[in-house]
DNA sequence: CAGGTCGGCAC
DNA sequence: GTGCCGACCTG
């Protein structure tokens, strides 16, 4: 009998697995996974594949068994939030938007408020904290690897950047370009222009503007605007669309419990920036 | 000897 | 139960 391989979408280009059913001994109806690299060599294991290719991609939210990348072992691998503890958020799914960089570094003073019986003591604030919050260089590498996926735990196709758009850095891949884009727009009231300074390709270390994401200098387009706003369109079409549905389906489910957000929107006020 | 297959330990 | 890998089997 011919062996069936199939593409692997959540592992790079080129990646195929194979399921084996086995056929007799004691654990006959057991079946292998078996994962092939483009250039032919065999994985039987997630340990085996995360040694192979730890190192460029991270597969603590991947299930070998499947081979898909699993929403439900994201949170588990994942420091649990406070909120998410407290079971005050029970079967929603996880809105937070914060950066999965660290937020702090204790390293660093932070401001103190001395409780006493005194009632003119203040609470001190330090507003150079709030916007000298130490980062790494190059800390929107960590964002490389995170997707969003649908309610069926799909991958979501990610967006199109323009092509005027290039990454700077140490390997900066589209994927980074678009997350480090992403989270610029939404963690600063400011313009976002690129890296200006010409030198920071030669030297990245020391040039690099820290203000600005790891992106060239780049020019937007009138024809940039145009495909932008058709996109800007027909997500909202399909968002209104979607919000009908999801009303309609509510009304002949009126007398029943509590329903779980759906997940429609997310992302579409990504869509309104660049 | 290489690669496919199943047993069985460890978690 | 089941993921993982040793080791057996077969060509």
């Amino acid at each position: 009998m011919e062996k069936k391989r199939w593409d692997c979408t959540a592992l790079p280009k080129g990646w195929k697995m194979e399921e084996v059913t086995r056929k007799s001994g004691l654990s006959a109806g057991k079946s292998d996974v078996y994962y092939f690299s483009p250039s032919g060599k065999k994985f039987r294991s997630k340990p085996q594949l995360a040694r192979y290719l730890g190192n460029q991609m991270d597969l603590s939210s991947f299930d070998f068994r499947t081979g898909k990348m699993l929403m439900s072992k994201l949170n588990k691998n994942r420091q649990r939030l406070r909120y998410d503890n407290n079971n005050q958020n029970k079967g929603k799914p996880d809105l937070n938007t914060s950066l999965p960089v660290r937020q702090t570094a204790s390293i660093f003073k932070q401001p103190v408020t001395k409780v006493t019986n005194h009632p003119n003591n203040k609470v001190k604030t330090d507003p150079q904290k709030a916007i000298d919050q130490p980062r790494q260089l190059f800390w929107e590498k960590k964002l490389s690897g995170l997707n969003a996926y649908d309610i069926a735990e799909e991958l979501v196709k990610t967006m199109e950047l323009p092509k005027g758009l290039q990454g700077v850095g140490p390997g900066c891949t589209d994927k980074t370009l678009l997350s480090a884009i992403a989270s610029a727009l939404h963690t600063s009231a400011a313009p976002i222009t690129g890296q200006l300074s010409a030198a920071v390709e030669k030297n990245p270390g020391v040039w690099l503007n820290t203000t600005q994401p790891l992106c060239k200098a780049f020019i937007v387009t009138d024809e940039d605007i145009r495909k932008q706003e058709e996109l800007v369109y027909s997500v909202r079409k399909r968002l209104e669309e979607a919000l009908m549905a999801d009303m309609l389906a509510h009304v002949e489910e009126a007398a029943n419990e509590g329903d779980a957000l759906k997940d429609e929107g997310n992302g579409s006020e990504d869509m309104d920036s660049v």
